[in-house]
DNA sequence: GTTCCTGCAAAGGTTTTGCACCATA
DNA sequence: TATGGTGCAAAACCTTTGCAGGAAC
């Protein structure tokens, strides 16, 4: 569920036309299958596999091809418009890439796979700190907790 | 190449030992296979991919069926003596686990895929004090950074 | 001798690719 | 109209599973 903002618009809607104008600003067609896999996941809010996408665009009646929609996918990271994040488990699922750099990272639960996110600025900031003392050109980081939720230590 | 300590023996040596043990006191039995693996990683000191792992003991003439290997990096890791860490792209990997809880963490060339490992108390500390915070119960945390190497910063 | 481990081969799930057709600009 | 996007189907890839034979205890 999208979190609203103080406009009453949503990130998510914002990302979406962001991502549309970039697309096009970049010589790359808005195809039907493509703006259907943005426009979801501005709905969304990101953090969906890609079969989570396809699955949600059918049930919308709108047909995207599995293909497609991986391609899609491939090509808003490639962008810097997603995120691709691999937990430890699974297929890869895919965050929005937001403008402020505002991002969460992730606890799984390896009893039953449950997901939350989290945000943490000391977290960030100690990762930054990293970033000054590397000789690589850090862009990006992915932080997983893996542990076990309260229903599977109560179960 | 494995990190001499200061007894002239390399951690991965003192894993081996202990993984072994630890096999038998559960009630393991230590085949040909499984005993291979945990001496390849022990010598090479984690940080594989179950393909690697087989490449290296058909290197070595020690044959173990892909399954075997999966069968026992599976285990290992079931067992607390391994911890699997997927990276964003491609096959998962297995580093080992090691009693003082001494780990280390990864940053990715999305250039050119040369990993590198790093270590940083103060990223810990921070993990550890939102462990304190979650209803969660957190055992594990994986943490990598995206970027481009030196190298592919200059070609 | 019994149980567990092993290897092969087949299946499983996710992601990528080839190609003909169609839509976008 | 030319180029690039799409969908289907097939392939590639990593990993797991079934089963018969062999090894460990």
């Amino acid at each position: 569920m999208p979190v609203d903002d103080q406009d009453g618009t949503t990130p998510g809607s914002a990302w979406t036309s962001r991502a549309l104008a970039e697309l096009t600003a970049r010589g790359y067609r808005a195809g039907e299958a493509r703006t259907a896999v943005i426009e979801l996941l501005g709905a969304e809010g990101g953090c969906l596999e890609a079969d989570d996408v396809a699955a949600r665009l059918r049930l919308q009646d709108k047909r995207a091809g599995t293909a497609s929609v991986y391609r899609a996918l491939a090509l808003l990271s490639e962008l810097g418009l997603l995120h691709k994040v691999a937990l430890a488990d699974g297929p890869a699922r895919f965050e929005l890439v937001l403008p402020d750099g505002e991002h969460h990272h992730h606890i799984v639960c390896d009893g039953c796979g449950q997901t939350v996110a989290f945000s943490d600025p000391s977290l960030e900031r100690a990762v930054h700190a990293i970033s000054d003392q590397t000789s690589f050109l850090i862009e990006a980081h992915d932080i997983t907790l893996h542990g076990i939720c309260e229903d599977c230590q109560a179960g």
